[in-house]
DNA sequence: ACCTGAACACCGTTCAAGT
DNA sequence: ACCTGAACACCGTTCAAGT
C-alpha cells in the first residue's frame, strides 16, 4: 500500500480545535483561519473537512450534544421524572461549559443525529409515562425550549458581569427603578435549584396531563 | 442659535435601518459599514452615536423589547393569567419576526431598560397573584426561558428548511431512523398552540404553588 | 461637535496550481 | 487525494485631520 497523500488529521482534530479557541478566546474567535492555524494547517485545506464555517459551527453542536447519556435516561428501570430531569440538568450544564456555546445552538439549524436522538429520547419517555404522542412531543418540545431559554439567560447574565457595565452605563441611564428585580436579586436565589424547580413545575403539570 | 454641525440622523434611525438589513439580508450582513452605507454614513461616524457594534446589537435587542405592551400586562382588571399568556405569545411573535433576532438576543447581556421592565412586570403578575417574591421570580425567569427556547426552536426549524438540506445530507448520513419523532411530526402540530399549551402547563402548576 | 480618509489587522471563500 | 499560494471582497476599529 502506497503512502501517498493521507488526512494528516480528523474532522474530530478540528472541532475539538474549535471549542479549545471558543474556551479560550471566546466566539468571535473561531474563524476557519484561525482554527487552521492552529492545527498548522492552510485556510483552504479546512474545506476539505467542512463545506462552509457554519459547517464547522454545526459539527460543534453535534459533538455537545454527543456527550449526552441518552442510553441512560432510555433505561426504563429509572423513574422517567429522574431521568429527564437528569438529562435535562446535563444538557444545561454542557451548554453552560462553553461560553459561546448558545451563540452556536441559536446560529443554525439542529437537525443532526444526536440532536434529533436526544428529541426521540424525550419523546419516548413521555409516552411511556402514558402521554398520547402528540402532548409528548408537546412536552418534549416544552423541555428542550426551558433548557435552551434557561441557557440563554445564564449566558446573557455572564456576559453582562465583567467589562460590560460601563458600556451599559454609557448606552442607558438608570432613572427608573425596578425594585421587585432588585429584590429578587438580593435573595441570590440558586440558579440551578431554579432550574430544577421550573422543570419539576412543568414535570407536574404534564403528569396532571397523565392523569386526567 | 448658530447653526454649526448637527447630528443628521439619530440613533433610532440606524437601529431601523440595522433591522431593514437584519430582514432583507440576514445577521450575517448587519455590519458597521453596511449600516452606515445605507444611511449614507462613513463607518467611523457609526462610532459617534454607538461604541462598538455590540452596543448597536445590544440597541436593537433593546427596540425589539420597546414594542412590547407592558401597560396591559400591568392591568390589574384582567386575569394575570391572561395577562402573562398575552405578554409572551406578543415577545414570542417579536421574535420570530425578524429572522436573526435570536441571535441578536444570545449574542450580549440582556440588561437594557425594557429587558428589566419586563422582568419587573412578569415578577409583578405573579406575586400580585400571591406568590411569594422568590417563586415569582423563579416563575418570571421560566417564562422567559421558555419564550426565548421556544424562540430558538423556531429559528432553528426554519434555519433548515431551505438550502440546509444538501448540506445536511453531505455532513451526516441518515442510517439511523427517529420514529417518534417522525410520527409527531406528521401529526403537523400547530407550532402556537404548542406553545399556549406548554406554558398554560407552566401556569397550571405556579397556581398549585400558590394553593399549596 | 460632528464627520471624513487612510490605515491596521483581520475575515470567509474561491481558484489555479503543485505533489 | 490532499494541500498550498495568491487573490477577491469583505470585516471592526483606531487615529489624525478637516470644518
Amino acid at each position: 500500500m502506497k503512502p501517498g497523500p493521507r488526512r494528516s488529521i480528523s474532522q474530530a482534530d478540528i472541532v475539538d480545535a474549535a471549542f479549545e479557541i471558543l474556551e479560550q478566546k471566546g466566539f468571535a474567535a473561531v474563524s476557519v483561519r484561525g482554527v487552521a492555524a492552529a492545527l498548522s494547517l492552510t485556510p483552504t485545506a479546512m474545506y476539505t473537512y467542512f463545506p462552509s464555517k457554519n459547517a464547522l459551527l454545526r459539527a460543534m453542536v453535534e459533538q455537545v450534544l454527543s456527550t449526552l447519556d441518552l442510553d441512560a435516561a432510555s433505561d426504563p428501570a429509572v423513574p422517567w421524572r429522574d431521568r429527564v430531569q437528569a438529562l435535562a440538568a446535563e444538557l444545561r450544564a454542557r451548554l453552560a461549559e462553553h461560553t459561546g456555546a448558545m451563540v452556536l445552538v441559536t446560529s443554525g439549524p439542529l437537525d443532526g443525529p444526536h440532536a434529533l436522538a436526544l428529541n426521540e429520547t424525550l419523546i419516548a419517555g413521555f409516552t411511556s409515562d402514558r402521554m398520547p404522542l402528540a402532548d409528548a412531543a408537546r412536552a418534549a418540545h416544552a423541555v428542550r425550549a426551558q433548557v435552551l431559554g434557561a441557557a440563554a439567560l445564564d449566558a446573557a447574565e455572564r456576559a453582562g458581569g465583567a467589562s460590560a457595565d460601563a458600556e451599559r452605563a454609557a448606552l442607558w441611564s438608570d432613572a427608573t427603578a425596578y425594585p421587585l428585580t432588585e429584590a429578587a436579586a438580593a435573595l441570590e436565589l440558586d440558579d440551578d435549584a431554579g432550574f430544577t424547580w421550573a422543570l419539576d413545575r412543568l414535570l407536574d403539570a404534564f403528569a396532571s396531563v397523565t392523569a386526567r
